[in-house]
DNA sequence: GTGGTGTGTGTAACGCGTTACATATTATAT
DNA sequence: ATATAATATGTAACGCGTTACACACACCAC
């Protein structure tokens, strides 16, 4: 590979020069700038991006904190942040925290040896202590991780409490929640939405509401005592699709029909509810517009210096598809 | 951050010395060594990756290039990829190249100017002569890209014969295949495996392969078109489980019923196949093994410099789930 | 005692761009 | 005409580890 040595001598100029010239500052004659660039394009020559990060501390880097990327809620919102960091002209890395709060600070150490630039994060377990002494800028994604933190989020609680009310205004009258696990911002949102809308009903229990782990499998659990112990539900709000999918397997596996019997409505808007059948109704996020604000946002915070905390809500939209009916009120 | 100078100076040794400690080569007095461990511990020093890689000429960064992260089989191979690249301690890049020769190019220059080590690279579009001049190490993975590439794949002939036999075996008379992309390798080695199976049948004709583009819409209509054209089909082969799930769609929207009338394998063994209803039948690959196994012999090339190639060739196993029904040979 | 080997440590060059500073020339202002 | 600003380019230090090389001393062999 040529170096900037090798194009300042085929050029015969000083390296300062060709480095002006790349860098479009201070003043070249014209017809200098021609010699150099020619000399570039003669040894195809590209600058040595480490050597630029040593000096500049800056690597053009970020990274994306996920919980796992096999969770499909998750590779939109990478797709967006990717698409975000290659426009800028940033690298992209992808870390699988798995919610484990050592393997995220091992991450964001081992990043920071490398001069990341900064982290795009959905998580909801790092303790507040660590994220205080964050050093470079971070942005919260999808759940809010620490009141310092700007974040990119949506309006779960509203969003939980419009499904809800969806039901309702379907027929539903008896309405039972599957939540996302306790520690999660946006699980407690939601679950906080599905209360607002039904804690004043006569018939709502609080054994209306049983957890999931934001899994599949642990929502097909839940769903399955839910309905055992509550054979009268009739309606269903889920945490969020993937636990959707699994709630619609568990009533199909009791012999509940949905639609007919059981209407269920999810969170989150997942093309994984398009391919279920019933295909399933849900409060759509727009996934792809938030990650690409919250890379937005990262990268105008890295590039202005500017640290000044921002927050965001986008606004979820009703998708009805086949797992909701409205019922007649004979 | 502190620097090497600064713990050389704290310890009362010069840099070359500390430089020793952390890398543990080279002769240390074991009571400097003492020194030297604590001074580190004192100011938290953490050596600086760039100037590593500056020095060295490498980063510790390696490279999944995927079409589409979206795509539902990418995320498992992703995820086997990033958690063999951590545990070498290294640093993952995802990119998404949506089968663009183009941006496979630009990613790969702007990569290698990060002095990027290594690349696993699922691709069926870039050219031979690009592929030939590569200066770092490459696998192909999931498609054979070039003969020079060192490779991970799975038997798709050999599968998507045995695919075609099962439907045979449970009785269907005649099979049709809704087939991926021609310039995909994979997608071109399924069909033969499906004509390897069928092209003795009396029964066969061309117009039983419609051809889908990896995609979920595509397959769809192109099984409407198949089934239109042809109402005899009981039997279908899928290039994929994204595109069988989208045949599975199209049939269930054409009143046919699955698998009564028309029994459906496809091919991957994602767990999208496990949410339908009926779930579908599948040749699953291993597919979290495949992308361990390209990581690593990618770092094995890395580390060893040894740039002989290897192709290695993973066997997939039929899942036997609802879209298929043994006929009774009434 | 002399040569050889092993141990321990420092100096300085190196990897490759970037930029502060110095110097020189030309253009503009007064 | 002289001071001042703008243009043009080079020199060298810098960012931060790594390592070749030099040097010093201890120990052993003969």
């Amino acid at each position: 590979m040529a170096t900037i040595k090798d194009v300042a001598r085929l050029a015969e100029v000083s390296t300062a020069t060709v480095s002006r010239v790349l860098n479009r500052n201070g003043y070249v004659h014209p017809e200098t700038k021609v010699r150099v660039a020619k000399a570039i394009e003669q040894l195809n020559y590209r600058p040595n991006d480490v050597a630029r990060s040593l000096f500049k501390g800056r690597s053009k880097m970020i990274a994306l904190f996920v919980p796992d990327i096999m969770n499909p809620f998750f590779p939109e919102l990478a797709r967006a942040v990717e698409d975000m960091t290659r426009q800028h002209d940033y690298t992209f890395v992808l870390c699988n925290t798995d919610d484990d709060p050592d393997k995220e600070i091992a991450y964001v150490e081992a990043l920071k040896q490398k001069s990341l630039d900064g982290i795009v994060i959905v998580s909801s377990t790092m303790s507040g202590d660590y994220i205080k002494n964050f050093e470079i800028p971070v942005i919260a994604l999808d759940r809010i991780l620490h009141p310092s933190l700007s974040s990119v989020t949506v309006n779960n609680r509203a969003g939980s409490r419009q499904a809800v009310d969806y039901l309702k205004e379907i027929g539903c009258e008896r309405i039972a929640h599957i939540a996302g696990p306790e520690h999660a911002s946006n699980a407690k949102q939601r679950l906080d939405g599905y209360l607002d809308a039904v804690k004043e009903e006569d018939w709502f229990k609080y054994s209306y509401v049983e957890y999931g782990e934001y899994h599949f499998e642990e929502a097909k659990e839940a769903t399955k005592r839910l309905l055992e112990k509550h054979p009268e539900i009739d309606g269903l709000f889920v945490a969020n699709d993937l636990m959707g999918v699994g709630a619609l397997k568990a009533a199909q596996a009791m012999g509940i029909d949905v639609p007919g019997q059981l209407s269920i409505i999810a969170f989150d808007g997942i093309t994984l509810g398009e391919t279920t059948s019933p295909t399933l109704t849900t409060m759509a996020q727009p996934i792809y517009k938030i990650g690409a604000r919250a890379a937005d946002m990262l990268i105008r915070q890295i590039e202005q210096q500017e640290r000044t905390k921002q927050t965001e809500e986008f606004t979820v939209e009703l998708i009805e598809r086949e797992s909701t009916k409205r019922r007649d009120g004979s």
